[in-house]
DNA sequence: CTCTTTATTGACACGGTGTAAAGTTGACAT
DNA sequence: ATGTCAACTTTACACCGTGTCAATAAAGAG
């Protein structure tokens, strides 16, 4: 849809992302942008007022080419807290991989730019709703980990779950995707259960 | 020692780590640390090549002021492999936060800065090879959860133990130092010890 | 045919890093 | 006293990437 309506900047955020996916984040420049989408580099400011907001722009055209809410959908649905935790553990942390690429280049941003750190902050805090859901699901079945709070359940598991830990298991250590979402499924579980199960 | 061999030096070192664990890393520039360190930007530059190195030298420097070596001692002296764990993540843990800036500022010059790259790189290896000791000691008592190799175990520490994951908990969330170490001794403790326990 | 939108080219300001050159200051040796 | 050396200062500038501005071109819609 957004791509019947205006193809330049559609074009625009497909090569951002591209470019973010295969570069290192920082090496992209404006006029990389530019060059890939076949605009000069002040075209791209007609379209987005600055490099934050194009980023942010690039996050939700990703979220929407890749269909988040279906994938989040059996998570919510799933019948008991366990599957559902393993669940979400396996749909967040399969998508951080596609979105990795713009994830950095946002995340380097947040020191520099405001603007990036708030778009970065929500969606952060997005996930933690999830993690919340799902730790407060474990809480209702009595199957959480007695000497945590539900709140300190959460942020564990959040920060379990965050792209930086991502980053240091699967870029630096090597770990597949596989690798990384079964041995997340089971850690989360030792985690956050306490040992009645 | 470094101290009295070069006043100006260690003038410019301590002015570095002020700024950076008082102000947002990012906003330090070069003249900011001139001006703290009461000397021209430019004789900044008599001292360190560049950015990357004077962050670099101020980690050591940091390290020197704080004894690393005294405080991992204990660690490599427990009597048990359980109290080894607790004592690795209890001083590698407790250090974060005195070096939170600093750390702060060379991950970020991490995008741009080869140098800056390979530094920060090579402390985190350091800070693996702590996680990978405190682990091998489970293996050889037969404690390591089994589902883990002791690979995946070191990882799964070290990505636990990350200066990122202890932002989130601590600066994000606003963790107090020794919720902190609790929270991670007893994490720990249910991430890789098997259940035979 | 003209108005509007989208794009182009070229120029420039700003901020931060790093370089270069010439001059100052103080300590110390002879 | 003089000369020398090192640390430091001031001033200036090059480079890069972001963002702004103005003048102009092309193309489709009314």
């Amino acid at each position: 849809m957004s791509s019947i309506k205006n193809p330049t900047r559609d074009r625009i955020l497909s090569a951002t992302w591209q470019l973010l996916e295969t570069e290192g984040a920082a090496a992209v420049r404006m006029s990389d942008i530019a060059k890939a989408a076949k605009i000069s580099r002040q075209a791209l400011y007609l379209h987005f007022p600055n490099r934050a907001e194009l980023l942010v722009a690039t996050v939700r055209y990703l979220d929407e080419a890749h269909d988040v809410e279906a994938r989040l959908a059996p998570s919510r649905q799933a019948a008991d807290a366990r599957t559902r935790l393993a669940e979400w553990v396996g749909a967040w942390g399969g998508y951080i991989g596609e979105i990795y690429g713009v994830a950095r280049a946002l995340m380097a941003m947040r020191d520099t730019d405001a603007e990036a750190r708030a778009a970065w902050d929500d969606r952060m805090q997005a996930v933690r709703h999830g993690c919340a859901a799902a730790v407060r699901a474990l809480a209702t079945e009595g199957l959480l980990r007695p000497d945590l709070t539900e709140e300190e359940a959460t942020d564990l598991l959040w920060t379990l779950l965050s792209v930086p830990s991502w980053e240091q298991l699967c870029i630096t250590q090597g770990w597949s995707a596989e690798r990384y979402v079964g041995v997340m499924q089971s850690t989360a579980e030792r985690l956050l259960i306490g040992h009645a199960q």
